[in-house]
DNA sequence: TTCACTATTTAACATATGTAAAAAATTACC
DNA sequence: GGTAATTTTTTACATATGTTAAATAGTGAA
């Protein structure tokens, strides 16, 4: 997936202004196990990702509680630190080799004020992410977990192959053991 | 709160801006009760609250379920119409009679393209939402029903108060019942 | 104040989910 | 291919939360 697709697929933007963000690029790989981004730490960059799956996890009293998972074409973004400039809540691993796409947020901002073109694709990324939010929201407000889990099947078939049973048990909110047993009665 | 201090919270903007933007905005006012925002329709105006308080609220299997409230100075949106000019989830119930603020869309997403100033007011504004949204996701995952009671008894005493508690006890993800033991046991 | 209505709490019981630990299955490596 | 290491499932038990229903408290209107 290219640069110029990623970004064009967020909102379309005319090649000039495309090509100021373009050239900010910088592509970038790490090895499995890496961590990306840091919790507690005001990031100045975000991600996009070209290849390869990530997750965002916390710590809660010891243990980590995976809230995100990213692939191909996803941004990884601390968004406190993109929108607040202020430490993140998490630390993204990366549970495959992956590769991405760097942007310095402040090469960023520079452009929201100089391009309005730019400024509405900033305004767009950031509904739709926050749609996103919205969604994952209220899926887990109004939705059981093994409801969840079955989405997850259906929308990410590949993504319950490649990511440990134990980081999924904690995105849906239960335990393992317990989606075990859901995952005994589904057969 | 007047319209410009609301729009200036949201990000500062140039008093030109600002007034196109003024310009735009009808002051409405409704009834307790009254529903503002109706579930599976694309709505084609958001609101700001002047005065007041609401919910809002989606049903499931026959009852309904609270995601939000909204009080003074918070916007009234359902989101997917806004961004995506879909079908919204959401029923918004006014719990007091309220004053609000209505902007039409369409006419912000013309300013949108014509001024960038307004571009990136509507950039800051979707972004900070993203970060609100963000919160309460990681808050409902990240912690127990009682916790998130005290949060809300913490920072928003007056909604405890002016609210029924069967709403807060669906908002939190607990029954009623379950509520008041835990109020029971807090006294 | 009293009555009616609504909201909140309490009680009793059923059930789902968590915890801890062991068993089984799968994967990785020599 | 065999052994170790890891991951997943199963078991047994404890506990918290849901459900239903009844009791109590609170509120507003006449």
């Amino acid at each position: 997936m290219t640069i110029e697709t990623i970004l064009d697929n967020i909102y379309p933007l005319l090649e000039e202004s495309k090509q100021l963000v373009a050239r900010l690029v910088k592509e970038v790989s790490f090895p499995k196990g890496y961590i990306l981004l840091k919790a507690n730490k005001i990031e100045t960059s975000i991600y996009l990702v070209k290849k390869g799956i990530v997750r965002a996890y916390s710590d809660l009293d010891g243990n980590d509680i995976t809230f995100w998972f990213g692939q191909e074409g996803d941004p990884v973004i601390s968004m406190k630190s993109y929108v607040s400039n202020q430490k993140g809540y998490e630390d993204i691993e990366l549970l495959e080799a992956c590769t991405f796409y760097e942007l310095k947020i402040s090469d960023l901002q520079d452009l929201f004020l100089k391009d309005i073109h730019i400024a509405n694709w900033g305004r767009r990324f950031a509904e739709k992410e926050l749609i996103k939010t919205e969604e994952r929201l209220i899926s887990r407000q109004f939705r059981p977990a093994i409801d969840r889990y079955k989405d997850l099947l259906k929308d990410h078939p590949d993504l319950v192959q490649r990511v440990p049973l134990g980081y999924i048990a904690s995105y849906l909110g239960i335990t393992q053991v317990s989606l075990s047993r859901v995952r005994a009665e589904l057969r």
